[in-house]
DNA sequence: CTTACCACTGTGGTCTAACCACACTGTAAT
DNA sequence: ATTACAGTGTGGTTAGACCACAGTGGTAAG
């Protein structure tokens, strides 16, 4: 086994074993080194494997920031590993889709109406009406779509999701521009998504699951996504 | 930005342009320093992070097993990365275990009938019949299960599919070894096999897919996994 | 007494240079 | 022809040094 894996299952073990919980602090990376008998580089290697885990958070200097910081980001990171996958060609566009329609759809037949998320939805589409730029109605449309998935109370289905949007969003954003008419496309997305939120809010999960697959693939196929596997 | 991530981001690009493909080799580490003019350092925490994500495998000495390799194994990556978010409390078991059924009741309902994996799914049926101990059941188990997900051609829902049973393998696996008649508990798991392939081999997708579920949700709560979320 | 400055401390970030184990390759001795 | 072995290039590991950064606390100037 080599060096820097024995220093991941002891941070491993100390997180099972609840000895470093949620916003914790790792030891620093020399104490680590000195600790378990291994060189800082071995020390190092492991927490950079963490932190693309989203499992820790490094910070230099001092104060709150500063630090090993153990915290919970399962999304970014998983959403990194999905798009180095497509990078390979490994992981086709369009599986990347489908399989977000499949999540989000589950996702919005359970949503549970009152909770804090929707009304957090709700409030994300009023800024959308006013978005100045394409740029920030994307990121509002992004945390529409994780707060709606959220609501439905499962979180590894919030972090799936949340990665796959990310794992294609440059790909996405790219053709996003391209578009023939921003304004018409917003429009209907912004008409679609308060669609989606009434019918959560209206308990009808079974409309609110086919309206968040017929958005999600309208948008990627008006993008040009999925059809054209190869835009290069 | 910092070192090892210019180094990512340079072997990303050289994945996306199509200049490394699946199967071709990285240059060696201090080339790579060289090239890009940062330590040897930078280089490897970079290829560790790789290696985390799954995307290259690192062997030493020289032959057809050296080198730093393209690979694509974003099932085992994306599992270690939920079971530690496992271990920080983040994630609770039953969350994975439900996404777990969603996703593999699609594959079920989507499974093409004909394809190789559903061949290999029967023939690995035909072995665990005659399984001479648990681990060797519970390894045939974990291959009968993805080549049904694969079965539906969607590799991402796949990889997931495959990552979750991962994440939660030495959890389940514990009380595996405690069920009161492993004998009983073995027949019924290989006649619903049996039962989820014939539905999906009779183009019964619906039924395939509910079998699907009740099989996975009858293993966990036979095994006390989600009742039961704090083991120790 | 208040304020501004500054050395001090501890954090992660980076680099250099060396050595190791490993696995194959070519060559030389038998 | 076979065997033994030095050579080469790979990743794995270590030690030690220096950097930038951000708070802390003492100290000198006002």
């Amino acid at each position: 086994m080599r060096t820097h894996e024995l220093v991941l299952q002891w941070i491993e073990k100390q997180l099972s074993d609840g000895d470093l919980a949620l916003g914790g602090r790792l030891p620093g990376e020399r104490a680590m080194a000195e600790q378990l008998k291994v060189s800082r580089t071995s020390v190092r290697e492991a927490v950079r494997i963490l932190e693309a885990m989203g499992v820790v958070r490094a910070g230099v200097g001092s104060g709150k920031d500063a630090g090993t910081v153990v915290i919970a980001e399962p999304g970014s990171a998983l959403g990194s590993t999905l798009r180095l996958h497509v990078a390979t060609r490994h992981l086709p566009v369009a599986d990347i889709v489908e399989t977000r329609v499949l999540l989000e759809s589950w996702a919005a037949e359970r949503a549970q109406v009152g909770v804090p998320e929707l009304e957090e939805a709700a409030e994300l589409l009023d800024r959308m009406d006013v978005a100045p730029d394409i740029d920030t109605f994307l990121a509002l449309d992004a945390r529409f779509h994780v707060a709606l998935a959220q609501a439905a109370g499962n979180a590894v289905v919030s972090a799936m999701m949340a990665s796959l949007r990310g794992a294609i969003e440059n790909y996405a954003g790219e053709l996003t521009g391209n578009l023939p008419d921003w304004n018409a496309t917003s429009s209907r997305l912004r008409a679609e998504h308060r669609a989606i939120l009434a019918a959560v809010n209206n308990h009808d999960g079974g409309k609110a699951a086919e309206l968040v697959a017929a958005h999600i693939q309208g948008f990627y196929k008006e993008a040009g996504v999925g059809a054209n596997p190869s835009p290069s």
